[in-house]
DNA sequence: TTAACGTCTATAAAGTCTATAGACTAACCC
DNA sequence: GGGTTAGTCTATAGACTTTATAGACGTTAA
Protein backbone atom coordinates (compact mmCIF):
# COMPACT_ATOMS: atom_id res chain seq x y z
CA UNK A 1 0.00 0.00 0.00
CA UNK A 2 1.60 3.41 -1.07
CA UNK A 3 1.68 5.90 1.51
CA UNK A 4 -0.25 9.40 1.57
CA UNK A 5 2.96 10.86 1.36
CA UNK A 6 3.56 9.02 -2.24
CA UNK A 7 0.04 9.89 -3.50
CA UNK A 8 0.55 13.68 -2.42
CA UNK A 9 3.89 13.25 -4.76
CA UNK A 10 1.34 12.06 -7.46
CA UNK A 11 -1.06 14.75 -6.83
CA UNK A 12 1.59 17.34 -6.86
CA UNK A 13 3.33 16.15 -10.36
CA UNK A 14 0.41 15.57 -12.21
CA UNK A 15 -0.76 19.38 -11.53
CA UNK A 16 2.75 20.44 -12.31
CA UNK A 17 2.49 18.57 -15.71
CA UNK A 18 -0.56 20.15 -16.39
CA UNK A 19 1.05 24.01 -16.22
CA UNK A 20 2.98 25.56 -19.35
CA UNK A 21 6.85 24.87 -18.85
CA UNK A 22 8.44 28.11 -17.92
CA UNK A 23 5.98 29.06 -14.94
CA UNK A 24 6.93 27.70 -11.61
CA UNK A 25 4.07 26.90 -9.79
CA UNK A 26 4.40 27.34 -5.79
CA UNK A 27 4.32 25.69 -2.92
CA UNK A 28 1.34 27.40 -1.40
CA UNK A 29 -0.65 27.28 -4.56
CA UNK A 30 -0.39 23.50 -5.08
CA UNK A 31 -0.72 22.71 -1.59
CA UNK A 32 -4.02 24.83 -1.79
CA UNK A 33 -5.47 22.96 -5.07
CA UNK A 34 -4.48 19.97 -4.26
CA UNK A 35 -5.06 19.89 -0.25
CA UNK A 36 -1.87 19.10 0.83
CA UNK A 37 -0.55 20.41 4.30
CA UNK A 38 2.08 22.73 3.18
CA UNK A 39 4.81 21.80 5.25
CA UNK A 40 4.39 18.65 4.70
CA UNK A 41 4.19 19.54 0.89
CA UNK A 42 7.63 21.19 1.02
CA UNK A 43 9.11 18.16 1.83
CA UNK A 44 7.86 16.19 -0.32
CA UNK A 45 8.85 18.12 -3.52
CA UNK A 46 12.47 18.76 -1.78
CA UNK A 47 12.56 14.99 -2.26
CA UNK A 48 11.32 15.27 -5.50
CA UNK A 49 13.70 17.83 -6.40
CA UNK A 50 16.74 15.53 -4.65
CA UNK A 51 15.76 12.87 -6.90
CA UNK A 52 16.26 14.67 -9.97
CA UNK A 53 12.38 15.12 -10.31
CA UNK A 54 11.93 18.70 -10.46
CA UNK A 55 13.63 21.73 -10.69
CA UNK A 56 13.36 24.86 -8.51
CA UNK A 57 14.05 28.34 -8.32
CA UNK A 58 13.97 30.53 -5.08
CA UNK A 59 12.94 34.04 -4.87
CA UNK A 60 10.75 35.95 -6.41
CA UNK A 61 8.80 34.78 -9.33
CA UNK A 62 10.50 30.98 -8.28
CA UNK A 63 8.50 27.81 -7.71
CA UNK A 64 8.39 24.44 -8.93
CA UNK A 65 8.00 22.91 -12.32
CA UNK A 66 8.87 19.36 -13.78
CA UNK A 67 12.75 18.60 -14.65
CA UNK A 68 11.91 16.13 -17.04
CA UNK A 69 8.47 15.93 -19.90
CA UNK A 70 6.03 13.64 -18.03
CA UNK A 71 6.46 10.61 -19.94
CA UNK A 72 9.95 10.38 -19.47
CA UNK A 73 9.31 10.16 -14.96
CA UNK A 74 7.96 6.92 -14.01
CA UNK A 75 5.96 5.96 -11.76
CA UNK A 76 8.44 3.51 -9.87
CA UNK A 77 11.12 6.30 -9.86
CA UNK A 78 8.51 8.66 -7.89
CA UNK A 79 7.56 5.56 -5.54
CA UNK A 80 11.51 4.98 -4.76
CA UNK A 81 12.41 8.35 -4.07
CA UNK A 82 9.38 8.71 -1.76
CA UNK A 83 8.90 5.19 -0.43
CA UNK A 84 13.48 3.88 -0.65
CA UNK A 85 11.66 1.30 -2.78
CA UNK A 86 9.21 -0.95 -4.14
CA UNK A 87 11.07 -4.43 -2.99
CA UNK A 88 8.60 -6.76 -1.06
CA UNK A 89 11.45 -7.81 1.40
CA UNK A 90 14.65 -5.87 2.59
CA UNK A 91 16.71 -8.76 1.30
CA UNK A 92 15.57 -7.85 -2.50
CA UNK A 93 15.93 -4.21 -2.13
CA UNK A 94 18.16 -2.14 -4.60
CA UNK A 95 18.64 0.74 -2.43
CA UNK A 96 18.92 -0.32 0.83
CA UNK A 97 20.21 -3.83 0.58
CA UNK A 98 20.33 -5.93 4.31
CA UNK A 99 20.06 -8.75 5.24
CA UNK A 100 16.46 -9.82 6.08
CA UNK A 101 17.61 -10.25 10.32
CA UNK A 102 17.34 -13.82 11.07
CA UNK A 103 17.48 -15.46 7.73
CA UNK A 104 19.81 -18.10 8.53
CA UNK A 105 21.41 -18.45 4.64
CA UNK A 106 19.81 -15.72 2.14
CA UNK A 107 21.33 -17.50 -1.13
CA UNK A 108 18.73 -21.08 -0.20
CA UNK A 109 15.71 -18.53 1.19
CA UNK A 110 12.15 -19.41 -0.14
CA UNK A 111 10.80 -16.19 0.54
CA UNK A 112 13.65 -14.25 -0.80
CA UNK A 113 13.66 -16.28 -4.23
CA UNK A 114 9.86 -16.55 -4.68
CA UNK A 115 9.57 -12.87 -4.15
CA UNK A 116 12.38 -12.10 -6.67
CA UNK A 117 9.57 -13.03 -9.09
CA UNK A 118 6.94 -10.38 -7.58
CA UNK A 119 9.85 -7.84 -7.20
CA UNK A 120 10.56 -8.44 -10.81
CA UNK A 121 7.07 -8.09 -11.91
CA UNK A 122 6.61 -4.60 -10.12
CA UNK A 123 9.81 -3.18 -11.38
CA UNK A 124 8.86 -4.25 -14.82
CA UNK A 125 5.39 -2.53 -14.17
CA UNK A 126 5.96 0.25 -12.62
CA UNK A 127 8.80 1.29 -14.63
CA UNK A 128 6.93 0.98 -17.82
CA UNK A 129 3.74 3.35 -16.06
CA UNK A 130 4.27 6.83 -16.22
CA UNK A 131 3.17 10.24 -15.00
CA UNK A 132 1.86 10.70 -18.32
CA UNK A 133 -0.07 7.39 -18.48
CA UNK A 134 -1.35 8.73 -15.12
CA UNK A 135 -2.93 12.00 -16.69
CA UNK A 136 -3.35 10.12 -20.05
CA UNK A 137 -6.14 7.33 -18.08
CA UNK A 138 -7.66 10.28 -16.13
CA UNK A 139 -8.15 12.53 -19.15
CA UNK A 140 -9.85 9.08 -20.98
CA UNK A 141 -12.22 8.60 -18.18
CA UNK A 142 -13.50 11.92 -18.08
CA UNK A 143 -13.82 11.57 -21.78
CA UNK A 144 -16.06 8.94 -21.59
CA UNK A 145 -17.92 10.01 -18.64
CA UNK A 146 -18.78 13.17 -20.56
CA UNK A 147 -19.89 11.13 -23.76
CA UNK A 148 -22.08 9.07 -21.07
CA UNK A 149 -23.60 12.14 -19.81
CA UNK A 150 -24.38 13.56 -24.05
CA UNK A 151 -26.01 10.30 -24.13
CA UNK A 152 -28.10 10.31 -22.09
CA UNK A 153 -29.41 14.12 -22.65
CA UNK B 1 7.26 -4.49 1.94
CA UNK B 2 5.86 -7.50 3.74
CA UNK B 3 5.57 -7.44 7.49
CA UNK B 4 7.50 -9.58 9.61
CA UNK B 5 4.56 -11.01 10.75
CA UNK B 6 3.82 -12.32 6.98
CA UNK B 7 7.23 -13.47 6.94
CA UNK B 8 7.20 -15.33 10.23
CA UNK B 9 4.09 -16.84 8.23
CA UNK B 10 5.76 -18.23 5.34
CA UNK B 11 8.32 -19.92 7.59
CA UNK B 12 5.99 -21.47 9.66
CA UNK B 13 3.99 -22.87 6.85
CA UNK B 14 7.13 -24.01 5.13
CA UNK B 15 7.82 -25.86 8.22
CA UNK B 16 4.18 -27.25 8.37
CA UNK B 17 4.78 -28.60 4.62
CA UNK B 18 7.91 -30.11 5.59
CA UNK B 19 6.04 -32.70 7.92
CA UNK B 20 4.25 -35.65 7.25
CA UNK B 21 0.67 -34.91 7.54
CA UNK B 22 -1.30 -36.08 10.42
CA UNK B 23 1.13 -35.03 13.05
CA UNK B 24 0.28 -31.76 14.21
CA UNK B 25 3.31 -29.35 15.17
CA UNK B 26 3.25 -27.57 18.52
CA UNK B 27 3.23 -23.76 18.51
CA UNK B 28 5.85 -24.23 20.90
CA UNK B 29 8.19 -26.90 18.68
CA UNK B 30 7.75 -24.23 15.30
CA UNK B 31 8.39 -20.68 17.74
CA UNK B 32 12.04 -22.39 18.69
CA UNK B 33 12.71 -24.24 15.73
CA UNK B 34 12.00 -21.20 13.29
CA UNK B 35 12.94 -18.88 15.88
CA UNK B 36 9.53 -16.94 16.37
CA UNK B 37 8.59 -15.30 19.33
CA UNK B 38 5.69 -17.77 20.70
CA UNK B 39 3.03 -15.73 21.45
CA UNK B 40 3.28 -13.60 18.39
CA UNK B 41 3.23 -17.05 16.19
CA UNK B 42 0.01 -17.75 18.12
CA UNK B 43 -1.24 -14.81 16.97
CA UNK B 44 -0.27 -15.96 13.27
CA UNK B 45 -1.16 -19.34 13.17
CA UNK B 46 -4.48 -18.59 14.63
CA UNK B 47 -4.95 -16.17 11.71
CA UNK B 48 -3.72 -18.35 9.31
CA UNK B 49 -6.42 -21.03 10.75
CA UNK B 50 -9.30 -18.75 10.71
CA UNK B 51 -8.19 -18.38 7.04
CA UNK B 52 -8.98 -21.83 6.41
CA UNK B 53 -5.06 -22.21 5.97
CA UNK B 54 -4.24 -24.53 8.95
CA UNK B 55 -6.27 -26.92 10.96
CA UNK B 56 -5.71 -27.10 14.40
CA UNK B 57 -6.39 -29.86 17.11
CA UNK B 58 -6.54 -28.93 20.64
CA UNK B 59 -5.64 -30.52 23.78
CA UNK B 60 -3.04 -33.78 24.06
CA UNK B 61 -1.67 -34.80 20.88
CA UNK B 62 -2.78 -31.66 19.29
CA UNK B 63 -1.01 -28.73 16.88
CA UNK B 64 -1.05 -27.59 13.49
CA UNK B 65 -1.01 -28.79 10.23
CA UNK B 66 -1.97 -27.61 6.77
CA UNK B 67 -5.52 -27.82 5.90
CA UNK B 68 -4.25 -27.70 1.87
CA UNK B 69 -1.68 -29.03 0.00
CA UNK B 70 0.79 -27.01 -0.48
CA UNK B 71 0.59 -25.87 -3.89
CA UNK B 72 -3.19 -25.34 -3.32
CA UNK B 73 -2.11 -23.05 -1.44
CA UNK B 74 -1.25 -19.27 -2.88
CA UNK B 75 1.73 -16.97 -1.71
CA UNK B 76 -1.64 -14.25 -2.20
CA UNK B 77 -4.16 -16.02 -0.01
CA UNK B 78 -1.39 -15.71 2.88
CA UNK B 79 -0.56 -12.11 2.13
CA UNK B 80 -4.22 -11.87 2.37
CA UNK B 81 -5.11 -13.23 5.18
CA UNK B 82 -2.23 -11.08 7.40
CA UNK B 83 -1.79 -8.34 5.76
CA UNK B 84 -5.37 -7.65 4.72
CA UNK B 85 -4.72 -6.97 1.07
CA UNK B 86 -1.91 -5.97 -1.40
CA UNK B 87 -4.00 -3.05 -3.08
CA UNK B 88 -1.35 -0.30 -3.58
CA UNK B 89 -4.41 2.33 -3.03
CA UNK B 90 -7.12 1.84 -0.15
CA UNK B 91 -9.85 2.37 -3.47
CA UNK B 92 -8.44 -0.88 -5.11
CA UNK B 93 -8.64 -3.31 -2.05
CA UNK B 94 -11.04 -5.95 -2.90
CA UNK B 95 -11.40 -6.90 0.97
CA UNK B 96 -11.07 -3.21 2.93
CA UNK B 97 -12.55 -1.23 0.12
CA UNK B 98 -13.16 2.35 1.13
CA UNK B 99 -12.50 5.56 -0.83
CA UNK B 100 -9.38 7.05 0.10
CA UNK B 101 -10.57 10.64 1.74
CA UNK B 102 -9.78 13.90 -0.41
CA UNK B 103 -9.97 11.69 -4.18
CA UNK B 104 -12.25 13.98 -5.08
CA UNK B 105 -13.45 11.78 -8.22
CA UNK B 106 -12.71 8.17 -8.25
CA UNK B 107 -14.04 7.28 -11.24
CA UNK B 108 -11.15 9.70 -13.44
CA UNK B 109 -8.58 9.57 -10.70
CA UNK B 110 -5.12 8.79 -12.71
CA UNK B 111 -3.09 7.67 -9.54
CA UNK B 112 -6.51 5.08 -9.39
CA UNK B 113 -6.60 4.08 -12.82
CA UNK B 114 -2.49 3.80 -12.79
CA UNK B 115 -2.67 1.57 -10.28
CA UNK B 116 -4.95 -0.52 -10.66
CA UNK B 117 -2.45 -2.29 -13.83
CA UNK B 118 -0.47 -2.74 -10.55
CA UNK B 119 -2.84 -4.22 -8.51
CA UNK B 120 -4.08 -6.75 -11.59
CA UNK B 121 -0.30 -8.07 -12.26
CA UNK B 122 0.43 -8.21 -8.47
CA UNK B 123 -2.99 -10.04 -8.18
CA UNK B 124 -1.48 -12.39 -11.04
CA UNK B 125 1.81 -13.16 -9.48
CA UNK B 126 0.83 -13.27 -6.06
CA UNK B 127 -2.31 -15.85 -7.02
CA UNK B 128 -0.02 -17.86 -9.25
CA UNK B 129 3.15 -18.43 -7.08
CA UNK B 130 2.28 -21.09 -3.98
CA UNK B 131 3.93 -22.69 -0.94
CA UNK B 132 5.11 -25.33 -2.77
CA UNK B 133 6.92 -23.28 -5.03
CA UNK B 134 8.85 -22.01 -2.08
CA UNK B 135 9.78 -24.78 -1.34
CA UNK B 136 10.57 -26.29 -4.47
CA UNK B 137 12.68 -23.23 -5.43
CA UNK B 138 14.26 -22.57 -1.85
CA UNK B 139 15.36 -27.02 -2.51
CA UNK B 140 16.78 -26.28 -5.83
CA UNK B 141 19.06 -23.84 -4.41
CA UNK B 142 20.33 -25.76 -2.03
CA UNK B 143 20.73 -28.69 -4.32
CA UNK B 144 22.38 -26.41 -6.98
CA UNK B 145 25.08 -24.81 -3.86
CA UNK B 146 25.77 -28.61 -2.49
CA UNK B 147 26.88 -29.55 -6.68
CA UNK B 148 29.30 -26.45 -6.71
CA UNK B 149 30.60 -27.63 -3.35
CA UNK B 150 30.85 -31.52 -4.69
CA UNK B 151 32.37 -29.61 -8.39
CA UNK B 152 35.02 -27.74 -5.75
CA UNK B 153 35.56 -30.56 -4.04
C1' DT C 1 -9.24 -35.59 36.65
C1' DT C 2 -5.10 -33.96 35.33
C1' DA C 3 -1.73 -32.47 32.23
C1' DA C 4 -1.25 -30.90 27.47
C1' DC C 5 -2.41 -27.66 24.25
C1' DG C 6 -4.82 -24.13 21.52
C1' DT C 7 -7.93 -19.63 22.14
C1' DC C 8 -8.82 -15.17 23.37
C1' DT C 9 -8.47 -10.36 25.34
C1' DA C 10 -5.77 -6.78 26.86
C1' DT C 11 -1.85 -4.08 26.73
C1' DA C 12 3.02 -2.48 26.32
C1' DA C 13 7.08 -1.16 23.58
C1' DA C 14 9.02 0.31 19.40
C1' DG C 15 8.86 2.08 15.00
C1' DT C 16 6.87 4.67 11.07
C1' DC C 17 3.89 8.01 8.97
C1' DT C 18 1.83 12.46 8.98
C1' DA C 19 2.03 17.05 10.14
C1' DT C 20 3.77 21.53 12.03
C1' DA C 21 7.05 25.29 13.64
C1' DG C 22 10.58 28.28 12.99
C1' DA C 23 15.03 29.86 11.64
C1' DC C 24 17.77 30.29 7.45
C1' DT C 25 19.27 31.14 2.59
C1' DA C 26 18.78 32.60 -2.27
C1' DA C 27 16.88 35.49 -5.84
C1' DC C 28 14.60 39.42 -7.55
C1' DC C 29 13.26 44.32 -7.88
C1' DC C 30 13.29 48.96 -6.72
C1' DG D 1 21.74 47.46 -0.63
C1' DG D 2 17.26 46.76 1.54
C1' DG D 3 12.87 44.80 1.36
C1' DT D 4 10.16 41.18 -0.21
C1' DT D 5 9.24 36.74 -2.09
C1' DA D 6 10.03 32.08 -2.03
C1' DG D 7 12.41 27.64 -1.33
C1' DT D 8 15.69 24.99 2.30
C1' DC D 9 16.69 22.78 6.38
C1' DT D 10 16.39 20.97 11.26
C1' DA D 11 13.75 19.63 14.96
C1' DT D 12 9.89 17.73 16.98
C1' DA D 13 5.09 16.30 18.17
C1' DG D 14 1.00 13.38 17.56
C1' DA D 15 -1.24 9.51 15.64
C1' DC D 16 -1.15 5.15 13.97
C1' DT D 17 0.84 0.47 13.00
C1' DT D 18 3.77 -3.24 13.88
C1' DT D 19 5.81 -6.27 17.02
C1' DA D 20 5.76 -8.56 21.21
C1' DT D 21 4.15 -10.18 25.90
C1' DA D 22 1.05 -11.61 29.82
C1' DG D 23 -2.39 -14.16 31.71
C1' DA D 24 -6.88 -16.20 32.13
C1' DC D 25 -9.74 -19.54 29.76
C1' DG D 26 -11.56 -23.63 27.01
C1' DT D 27 -10.90 -28.19 25.03
C1' DT D 28 -9.07 -32.78 24.47
C1' DA D 29 -6.67 -37.23 25.39
C1' DA D 30 -5.35 -40.65 28.44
Amino acid sequence: MITKKTKYAFKALIHLAGTPSGHPVLIADLAESENIPKKFLEFILLSLRKGGLLNSRVGKGGGYSLALPADKISVGSIIRILEGDFAPVQCLSTTNRTRCEECKDEETCGIRLTMADVHAVLTTTLGNLTLADMIERSEQARKKLRNVVDYCI
